[in-house]
DNA sequence: CTGTTAGCGCCTTCAA
DNA sequence: TTGAAGGCGCTAACAG
């Protein structure tokens, strides 16, 4: 027996030939069978089945107009489980929509998206869903995407008025910062991102808005913004907790940096080291926050959910159900105290 | 200002005639430029950059033979962010090798791991990458498939001979297993997935070797095999902890049974449930696991790695630098003791 | 170096 | 209810 590899796909063509009737016949059976007689769909029905024939989608979608069923998605990073569940949201509103998503990993970099972003218009997508590095946007802008959609996630792009899903960072920041206060802390860190990102200015925002509202100063010397990864944070941290004056209580941004600062602070109770039992909160929730060895307050949220809202806002253009302006939703996170 | 939507895609004709040429000298130019004049070239990109043209690339694959640049990749549970990895490492060797993939979530459902593929297909995807679930195989023969290449990930099809990507689970499994034993223990629970799981299987065959080859007996009473979450995990520890006779290691054969397992150990402290503190030993890592109250030891891989070596694979056999009979490649594994 | 012709697989349109 | 013609966007193959 030799290998199948070399047998070309067969055609709508060879169905017909075989099922004796023309290429049309084969097509209209395959679009539902409407004018064409019970048995002549049998036959081929058959013919399909025999010779394993999948109807062409690329040929199909080659007339204008006719969509491809493809929506481009374009993720920073897909290794982190909270891109991983979104894109998992976007894939079960495209599939509900009889949609398939092609994928694509940024890496944070701005060519590369560009990249993508031309490979999925050549692709003829239907729609684009992009979480955006921070860059510029000219190659997002209508004139250059023509009449495919974008959705937005996470992140806006500066100087670009697309839809868009968010998640209510600045709330959410403020309202875990608060639970901080209202517990008596007034010395309290902040682990996060640079400013360039959008997160990471918005979350700040929100700590530094539910500190001066109270009249408690945001110290300088245990703000961290830097951090992008698990040891930046893990550093960032001991700093913090080395100081003369360390914080009683930690705000992280995010995922990333709570991991950070449960590291050090894990290693500063094994090690003995004498210091502060930070009560932290953090943005994004962990597994086992239940065991860790300080108070954790958890800002919840559903990235599923936002990849999903994401996906329903752009379908809600393809189906013409939305028109107008770009659309933002910011959807509600909540608290989860220990 | 109108919006751009309802703009169609500009195509070749339209570069063509605003470039003074033919589509044929487009098309070359677009290919590279051989064999066009310089000057020409210039005007044409020129009308391309105006236009904002995109190649079509459905158009372009429209020719039978010529490749697609799409890669059918179908994981069973994006959400777990092993998955995520894997992902992304098929995701990377493809963008190596200008390749996009389709993304599919199939969610251990049959049926949609066909849809899945007939879709794929039908889109002339150029190759093929899933982790199956563990149903029949008919749909992935050769004769289905075609020329289109098939590499199955993590887990087999019984009946089907494809080239295949694993990891060491049996040899993963004993050595972590061994280990327990060698630190004095005897009575070892197996907490795991159900043996229609391949993995599942896999991983305890290798518990049980290195069990039986000490002359340990194996337990029924501490072995649970059907949890697939982690609550279902945490119910089978309790049941396991509450016995009169409870083990003094657990081994764990995956991530989310270890979760499970922290979670109902954690509790048993919390709550000052007397009893054991078992030894874990934990088939996949998961964070913080140095700050867990129990001794932890992971076997760890590399879920990124898979995805790649997945797609190399895969394109060895596109480029045609592997033939003959199907190929299985096992990543190693890692033990990280405490 | 450039253009014309033809055809990939499918489906809309029109005719029978 | 069925089929034939034509064209979607692009590019090999073949002129010129």
């Amino acid at each position: 027996m030799s290998t199948v590899r070399g047998v070309r796909q067969p055609t709508i063509k060879e169905v017909a030939s075989r099922a004796g009737v023309s290429p049309m016949t084969v097509s209209r059976t395959l679009a539902g069978g409407r004018n064409v007689r019970p048995d002549v769909q049998e036959r081929v029905m058959a013919a399909v089945r025999e010779l394993g024939y999948y109807r062409n989608e690329n040929a199909r979608s080659l007339r204008p107009g006719q969509p491809s069923g493809l929506i481009g998605v374009a993720i920073t990073n897909l290794a982190n489980p909270y891109y991983g569940n979104f894109a998992l949201g976007v894939e079960e509103v495209a599939a509900e929509h009889g949609r398939r998503i092609i994928l694509g990993n940024t890496g944070e970099d701005d060519a590369r998206e560009r990249q993508l972003v031309s490979d999925f218009i050549g692709r003829q997508v239907d729609g684009l869903i992009l979480v955006p590095t921070s860059g510029d946007a000219a190659h997002l802008r209508p004139e250059r995407l023509g009449e495919v959609p974008l959705v937005l996630a996470s992140r806006r792009v500066p100087g670009l008025d697309a839809d868009t899903v968010l998640l209510d960072d600045v709330g959410g920041a403020y309202r875990g910062t608060a639970a901080l206060l209202d517990a008596g802390h007034t010395r309290i860190g902040f682990l996060g991102n640079r400013s360039s990102v959008f997160t990471g200015e918005r979350r700040y925002r929100g700590y530094e808005r539910a500190m001066t509202e109270r009249g408690v100063p945001v110290d300088p010397a245990i703000v961290a913004r830097d951090q992008q990864d698990v040891d930046a944070a893990s550093r960032a941290a001991r700093a913090m907790f080395d100081l003369a004056d360390p914080p009683t209580a930690v705000f992280s941004a995010n995922n990333r940096n709570t991991i950070g600062a449960m590291r050090e602070i894990g290693r500063r109770l094994r090690d003995g080291v004498p210091g502060p039992r930070p009560a932290v909160v953090s943005f994004d929730d962990f597994e086992l926050s239940e065991l860790m060895p300080v108070p954790v307050t958890i800002i919840d949220h559903d990235a599923r959910l936002l990849g999903r809202e994401a996906a329903t806002l752009l379908f809600s253009r393809l189906d013409g159900s939305a028109e107008g302006p770009a659309r933002t939703v910011e959807l509600p996170v909540s608290i989860e105290s220990p």
